[in-house]
DNA sequence: TGAAATGTTGGGGCG
DNA sequence: ACGCCCCAACATTTC
């Protein structure tokens, strides 16, 4: 007789490379549950983009699973337990989510399922290498992502293999009272909802056509053109990657059939960045919310909510700022490159605690990814592990000249300044007024006058951190 | 996965 | 031919 095993899913909605689901099958009957909790932050904000997708997602594993996934709203402590004994399961598998408050409750979920004498097992289904699996020699966990990269990962064990989705799930047949996906009120009711969804294909087939795409356009050229926000040589992949539509297995696996190529190795090292960001969190509780360096406790960020609005709204009259915060606004996403861009100026020429730029993405990311943004966040901030310097602070001026220099991506999302020439569109505020008058555009009225002046807000954070190493090496 | 200030070099214009 | 200046181009250092 077959044995029935519940699986949760969580962050891993997928049915292939699904080692929780593949392992449930093997046994016998299956009941797919996903439970939503509003207060594990970890995984989602309730009223986020983020959201708005887990939504999406899991309409669509719903239907890989024939419609027979089951949703519950509450705690998953609470609700696992009485589940597992209201349909008697013998088993219920999961993939571990790694951030240290789930860590601490699955395991407490795992005993509580044992001593009720169900076999509750946890699978790796969303990193390549376990975090306690890579340390250095003396069994401390690395702070540094090259030797963590190379010397750390490259000399553990290899990814495991992928698993193939299974050909046939035995659903059990069970009465059980349970939620609609509806019911978890994962949308919240604003126009803005179906907008940030435009051009994303939801789902573990859209993820498989990102891939497609990036394959066959954009890992050519990747390592250079990654840099350059208008054009496509990034992969789109990650908020498929944070809801679990494709494993790192399966994207790993792909890029060992791709000819070796220093386009292939960097996508490769990006993905380790990501094995990183969860290896911090891993290893260090606080990570998400507290300086790593604690030196940084002692730094005065300013308090100005007016300023915060703007760069929230993109209305900065820094156009490539603007540019990339309209971009998240309206997409959910934001370009790499840009993400720094606007981080730095929150972080350094807002002089912005880092947290409330960490917030606002988590807000707005499609791709909401706990570990990634925090974690990214203090890297610009310069609080982080390996972070940048303190003194590394993004002119985005010269950053558009760089990496915009024909005006494409400013011109996309801050469309009232696009009649400026090239030579001024980085920076209305330098041009002439003759020129400003020529395209009918005045600052002030038709864009903002920039927030802050670049040279004195980039001289006022140098002079403010130097400060602070100053007072913590005393 | 910086930017700005400062230093160095070398070609060309010019007296 | 030579010294001098200018300045672009690149390298180094400083923040």
């Amino acid at each position: 007789m077959s044995e029935l095993s519940i699986v949760w899913f969580r962050r891993d909605l997928r049915v292939a490379d699904n080692p929780a689901l593949t392992k449930a099958v093997e046994m016998g009957g299956v009941l797919p549950i996903y439970i939503y909790d509003e207060t594990d932050t970890d995984q989602s904000a309730k009223g986020s983009a983020n959201s708005v997708w887990l939504h999406q997602s899991l309409k669509s594993l719903n239907a890989s699973l024939d419609g027979k996934l089951r949703f519950f709203n509450g705690d998953p402590e609470e609700i696992l337990p009485r589940l597992a004994s209201e349909v008697s399961a013998k088993h219920v598998f999961w993939n571990r989510f790694y951030t240290p408050h789930r860590v601490t409750v699955d395991e407490g979920i795992k005993s509580a399922l044992q001593e009720m004498g169900v076999d509750a097992k946890s699978f790796n289904g969303s990193l390549l290498w376990e975090p306690w699996q890579v340390t250095k020699a003396d069994g401390s966990p690395y702070k540094v992502f090259t030797p963590f990269y190379r010397k750390g990962c490259m000399n553990a064990q290899r990814p495991r293999a992928t698993l193939p989705a299974p050909e046939q799930v035995d659903f059990a047949e069970v009465e059980l009272a349970s939620q609609t996906l509806d019911a978890l009120q994962l949308v919240p009711n604003m126009p803005w909802t179906s907008e940030v969804m435009k051009g994303w294909t939801v789902g573990e087939a859209g993820a498989r056509a990102a891939w497609g795409n990036f394959v066959d356009g954009g890992l050519d050229g990747y390592k250079k053109g990654r840099d350059f926000p208008s054009k496509a040589h990034v992969s789109r992949l990650s908020p498929h990657l944070a809801f679990g539509e494709v494993s790192p297995h399966q994207i790993w696996a792909a890029l060992e059939h791709q000819t070796d190529s220093e386009d292939v190795a960097h996508f490769k090292s990006e993905l380790a960045w990501r094995e990183f960001s969860y290896y911090l969190l891993f290893h260090f509780d606080e990570f998400a919310t507290q300086n790593f360096n604690a030196k940084f406790d002692r730094f005065q960020w300013r308090t100005d909510n007016e300023a915060l609005l703007k760069w929230q709204q993109g209305q900065t009259g820094i156009p490539i700022v603007d540019a990339g915060m309209r971009e998240l606004w309206q997409t959910g996403y934001m370009h790499n490159r840009v993400r720094m861009i606007v981080a730095s100026f929150l972080t350094k020429n807002l002089m912005l605690d880092w947290r409330l730029g960490a917030d606002w993405f988590e807000n707005c990311l499609v791709d909401a990814d706990r570990a990634n943004n925090r974690a990214s966040w203090q890297w610009v901030a310069g609080c982080g592990a390996d972070a940048a310097p303190y003194f590394r602070i993004f002119n985005p001026v010269t950053q558009s000249e760089k990496f915009d220099a024909a005006g494409d991506y400013i011109r996309q999302y801050v469309p009232e300044i696009s009649d400026l020439p090239d030579k001024y569109l980085a920076k209305p505020f330098e041009a002439p007024s003759n020129i400003l008058r020529q395209v009918g555009i005045q600052l002030g009225r038709d864009y903002p006058q920039p927030l802050v002046d670049l040279k004195k807000s980039r001289s006022r954070a140098l002079d403010a951190f130097a400060a602070l190493k100053e007072a913590t090496e005393s």
